[in-house]
RNA sequence: GCUCGAGUGGUGGAAUUGGUAGACACGUUGGACUUAAAAUCCAAUGGCCAUUAUGGCCGUAUGGGUUCAAGUCCCAUCUCGAGUACCA
């Protein structure tokens, strides 16, 4: 009987749907285990290779734990809202949710086919009502919760306000907005409503306030930090400007330090941590203050190194600070102004690339040296940041290197305060080796007790104090689209927000014509005609009815996409309630996520936020712990083509009608695969005996061609940025030429010098072809070296966004059909280690697929493959690998080592073949071994061999010892540390014994030839060195 | 620039505490079966040298070091990747 993995797989999971075989339920006798993938958003392209990698293993190690005994919960939802779904809604009128939910009936199906244990009754969807009601929910809580600092906790803004009406806010220590002046309860009380609640907006943890934020044009709304890359949108590659806007704000700074402690109790890989700490940017310092001369202002700095104030020459402002309108004196107005000007043309993006140019002007002002008392110039320079910090510094030019650039360049003095330091050249920044000198009460003191006594002599003066910045800002909230979450938010005549109540929840989106900005620039939910609230009948109303006594309006702006991704593993564990987020029961068996499988490119952005809300969740005591993951891992990404050509070694095709011009020398290297093309042998291409090479290019056809076309109107050249490490050493230099990556589509062939071409490829050449099936041949320096990948090099970034659409070939169904869902799966782990990113290649799922078949055959070795095993006791070589496989395999899963554990079935399944073993107290353990991974092929395997009910609850095989026990050992002996024969020898031998045995052998002899060793190292059980 | 990670055959990758480098697979080459192809099976496969067989030398980015023994530990250098960037 064949292997039919078609008709199998496709048995077992209508099996799974019709059996709930994977439903969890919330309270068992069995220990609880949680194994979360993030989940995904659908889009329009479907799921390539790549998506299912961390599904895969999750997969695994969930299906594993459920043989070890525990009650796994392994759900899967969808973050449906977001960005490309509007997009497409713009372009075809569309509605979002018509596309959403189109798009995640391919994913299921996509899914299903790959047969994850998901547990499906507890699907959520972001878009949801249901869901998203929680989503607005939190935001509520949000709102009425302020920062403790003397707790250090979330409390309730009710209490606040007690607070406020007894003892004003004095003996309150809040994080809040930095203008929240000092009230007495009596004031508080005197204050209008409205002044109440524009004073409590500053301390609630989700805040309106108007800020400056990411805005951009192209893609009409606010981007927050983690969605901005080089000064571009993450999405399209779109230039981002600031701009002042009214938005909602959350409070994370105020969990900055409790984010950047978490971080030490849960097991999540080093670099991700890493970039939080960085993404935190917690330094430790002091604030000074510096009064102005001739004037009532203060400026305030932040500093790391207090230490060094007396090496203060001059101060700097950024040029957007506040205070230099008003010091700036009127000789220096004119140079203030061209400066500030000038500072502004330049864009974010420049001032940064540009660095190296010092720049700035000297406001005609100065300010008081706190201790000395003398007068500091100060200026204005474009190197300090508005965003960081005061926006201000203290320049010490002998201690920091932009602070000395910046005073050799305008001639300002560099007092050297160190002991025993040259500054003639260059700053002294290293804290380490610092001595202060020329510094009153600092003088001999080491950076440490210099710093501290600083801060001490600063509080006397009430002019500094120790200080922790952080460079975390709040993050934006509001967002100028259609598709996400709506705020349960009305505003009053004043324009002060007010919370819906939570019985009202949730605020469904409303219908909208179009969904673009209005025309007087609102975002798109001002389109909609039903969008006022109606605090009488408390339901959404016509806009008409507004009165602003019982119909306000209603938030226009909608939630970020990290909304709903925030909490949702925690919903899935009660992902039905409608009258509680989550009840207490499920959250306290379910407790966490065990294990969370996802990409690192979540970081900085959800996984950072997602922490922020449990730990706000965990306050206000709605989940028992404040780390939502205990176990973290990034799986790597597949590239769906970036390295291929690396992969298969330089299998090049060369055009027949070429070898002509060949010597005889090449074309004995050339090997003919039709009359067309052929193939050179990888290693003759890299000694370089093929010398030049042609390129094939494919006209495309009238459609691909106006798609093709809408793309390249956006941009108008193209980079062609070549990546992989081999490229130089290969001495290539040149620029890529689009080709397809299906050969047998070649209809256009063009010789093309890359030597001498630039490295820009012009438009109207580029619009003739695919790019996204491109292929790029190279020629090298002198002829000699010829490369061809299959995407090898990408184009921009248009083309890296492109170039999804090549993962359509390489998409999951094509494989599942050829060689089934178990081989994909095994072969998706079995291409490296789980975390490491890896080219995709199908050329080896053959090795998988044949491993499959042949472990098919083992248990089907009766006469025309019929089905057979054998009740006899197997062999104790049998015994012996069964129970070695049965170790490693454990061990491997346990280290997530997914990789490896593939190579030992491959290595068990060869040797039960050569030991013609088809004894059923082998094959049956063996079926549930391979079952997490191939769940497939080990159910039919395992209802053959005459069990009803699915393997997947089945108990792990249990390891003993006894039959790895071995009486010898062959011991490697070697000669000065390299191996150079074996030797078969009783592992109870004593080591004299071992040695004498040794040293007797003839092979000893002939390799000593006569000398005597120096010394004979026996390691019993392991190896014998001889020292000559 | 800074932080972190990595560098092993033609390719993906093994080597769990310092103890037989290259497991397993792809690819390649040769062979069996076949009218042929596919599938399957067998053998070889790090490089160089030698051979009737046995064998020898080199080899984990480079240069040093520690050790009886180093892919693994230490120092320096080079290269690649990821993150971050005038962060005061």
């Amino acid at each position: 009987m064949q292997y039919d993995f078609n008709s199998i797989e496709k048995k077992w999971q209508e099996y799974w749907a019709k059996n709930q075989t994977f439903k969890a339920q919330n309270n068992s006798e069995k220990e609880k285990f949680y194994v979360l993938d993030m989940f995904p958003y659908p889009s329009g392209a479907g799921l390539h290779v790549g998506h299912p990698l961390g599904y895969i293993a999750s997969d695994i190690y969930a299906r594993y734990k459920r043989h070890k005994g525990f009650n796994v919960l392994h759900p899967q939802g969808y973050d449906s809202f977001g960005l490309p779904a509007e997009q497409y809604a713009i372009q075809t009128g569309q509605h979002p949710a018509v596309t959403t939910e189109k798009n995640i009936t391919t994913y299921r199906r996509q899914l299903d086919q790959l047969g994850f244990s998901f547990d499906w009754s507890r699907e959520v969807r972001t878009s949801n009502p249901k869901y998203y009601k929680w989503t607005q929910w939190i935001f509520i809580q949000l709102f009425n919760s302020w920062y403790n600092k003397d707790s250090d906790k979330a409390e309730a803004i009710t209490d606040l306000v007690s607070v406020f009406e007894k003892e004003g806010n004095s003996s309150i220590h809040a994080v809040c907005d930095d203008d929240v002046s000092n009230f007495s309860a009596a004031e508080w009380n005197a204050f209008s409503e409205k002044e109440k609640q524009e004073t409590l907006l500053k301390y609630r943890l989700t805040y309106l306030a108007e800020s400056e934020v990411n805005w951009c044009p192209a893609l009409g709304t606010v981007l927050a930090n983690d969605e901005i890359v080089n000064g571009v949108s993450e999405r399209g590659g779109h230039p981002v400007v600031r701009k002042k806007m009214t938005q909602w704000s959350m409070r994370i700074t105020a969990y900055a330090q409790r984010l950047l402690d978490g971080l030490q109790k849960v097991d999540w890989p080093q670099p991700l941590k890493d970039s939080q700490t960085n993404w935190i940017g917690r330094s430790v310092g002091a604030s000074v203050s510096f009064k102005v001369k001739g004037s009532d202002k203060e400026i305030s700095v932040f500093t790391t190194r207090p230490d060094t104030i007396f090496g203060v020459s001059f101060m700097t402002l950024a040029p957007e600070h506040d205070l230099v309108q008003q010091i700036t004196t009127a000789e220096q107005k004119e140079a203030v102004e061209t400066y500030i000007e000038a500072t502004a043309k330049r864009s974010e993006r420049e001032r940064m690339a540009d660095v190296k140019t010092i720049s700035g002007a000297f406001t005609g002002a100065y300010a008081e040296h706190p201790f000395t008392k003398e007068s500091i110039p100060i200026w204005i320079g474009d190197y300090v940041l508005a965003g960081y910090g005061t926006g201000a510094v203290m320049s010490v030019p002998c201690g920091d290197q932009r602070d000395y650039d910046f005073a050799k360049h305008f001639g300002i003095d560099i007092p050297n305060i160190f002991k025993d330091v040259d500054i003639s050249e260059e700053a002294f920044a290293d804290k380490e080796n610092t001595v202060i000198a020329n510094s009153d009460f600092l003088n001999d003191l080491p950076y440490k007790e210099a710093t501290k006594k600083a801060i001490a002599e600063l509080e006397k003066l009430g002019q500094g104090e120790g200080k922790i910045n952080y460079r975390l800002r709040d993050a934006v909230f509001s967002r100028q689209r259609y598709w996400g979450e709506p705020f349960p938010v009305y505003y009053d005549a004043d324009g002060l927000p007010h919370m819906i109540e939570e019985q009202y929840l949730p605020i469904t989106l409303p219908e909208v014509d179009k969904y673009l900005p209005t025309e007087t620039g609102e975002p798109p939910l001002g389109n909609a005609t039903e969008w006022a609230w109606d605090t009488a009948a408390n339901k959404v109303v016509s806009n008409g009815k507004i009165d602003n006594e019982t119909v306000f309006s209603l938030d226009l702006n909608t939630m970020p996409g990290w909304a709903g991704s925030s909490q949702y593993f925690n919903r899935y564990m009660d992902p039905h309630n409608d009258e509680e987020i989550f009840s207490q029961e499920a959250i306290n068996y379910w407790q966490d996520v065990d294990l969370y499988i996802g990409g690192s490119e979540h970081a900085t952005g959800h996984l950072l936020y997602s922490r922020f809300w449990q730990k706000f969740m965990f306050d206000k005591g709605l989940v028992p712990k404040d780390e939502f993951a205990k176990k973290l891992i990034n799986q790597g990404m597949i590239t769906g083509t970036s390295a291929f050509a690396k992969r298969v070694g330089y299998q090049i095709v060369v055009l027949a009608d070429y070898l002509d011009s060949l010597s005889n020398e090449e074309k004995e290297n050339v090997k003919l695969i039709n009359d067309k093309y052929s193939i050179i042998k990888d290693r003759y291409l890299s000694e370089g005996i093929v010398k030049k090479m042609r390129v094939s290019y494919r006209k495309v056809d009238n459609k691909e061609q106006e798609e093709h076309n809408k793309l390249v109107e956006k941009i108008d050249k193209f980079l062609i940025e070549p990546i992989g490490r081999d490229i130089e050493k290969m001495g290539l230099s040149g620029k890529v030429v689009i080709d397809n990556g299906l050969r047998s589509y070649f209809r256009t062939h063009v010789l093309v010098d890359l030597v001498n071409a630039s490295d820009e490829l012009d438009v109207e050449g580029f619009k003739k072809w695919r790019p996204e099936y491109a292929e790029a041949v190279f020629i090298g320096e002198d002829g000699e070296i010829i490369e061809e990948g299959n995407g090898k090099f990408i184009v921009g970034r248009e083309i890296e966004k492109m170039s999804k659409s090549k993962f359509n070939v390489v998409n999951p169904d094509a494989i599942c059909e050829e060689y089934g869902a178990d081989s994909l799966r095994l072969y998706e782990m079995f291409l490296g280690p789980l975390e490491q990113s890896k080219p995709w290649n199908t050329a080896g799922i053959t090795g998988v697929h044949s491993f499959l078949k042949k472990l098919w055959r083992l248990y089907h070795s009766g006469a025309d493959g019929a089905f057979e095993v054998s009740e006899a006791e197997p062999s104790k070589d049998s015994w012996k690998t069964l129970h070695k496989t049965i170790k490693k395999v454990e061990e491997d899963i346990e280290n997530f080592s997914f990789n490896t554990t593939v190579s030992t079935f491959m290595i068990c399944v060869n040797e039960l073949s050569g030991q013609k073993c088809i004894s059923k107290a082998v094959l049956e353990p063996l079926a549930i071994l391979v079952s997490p991974y191939a769940p497939h092929i080990a159910e039919e395997l395992w209802q053959k061999l005459g069990h009803e009910e699915s393997i997947s609850e089945a108990p792990f095989p249990k390891f003993e010892e006894k039959y790895l026990v071995e009486s010898s050992k062959e011991y490697p002996i070697s000669f000065n540390g390299k191996m150079r024969f074996k030797l078969e020898l009783p592992l109870d031998m004593s080591k004299e014994e071992i040695e004498s045995t040794v040293m007797a052998h003839e092979k000893t002899q002939s390799q000593l030839q006569g000398r005597t060793p120096k010394k004979v190292i026996v390691v019993p059980g392991k190896i014998v060195n001889i020292v000559g």
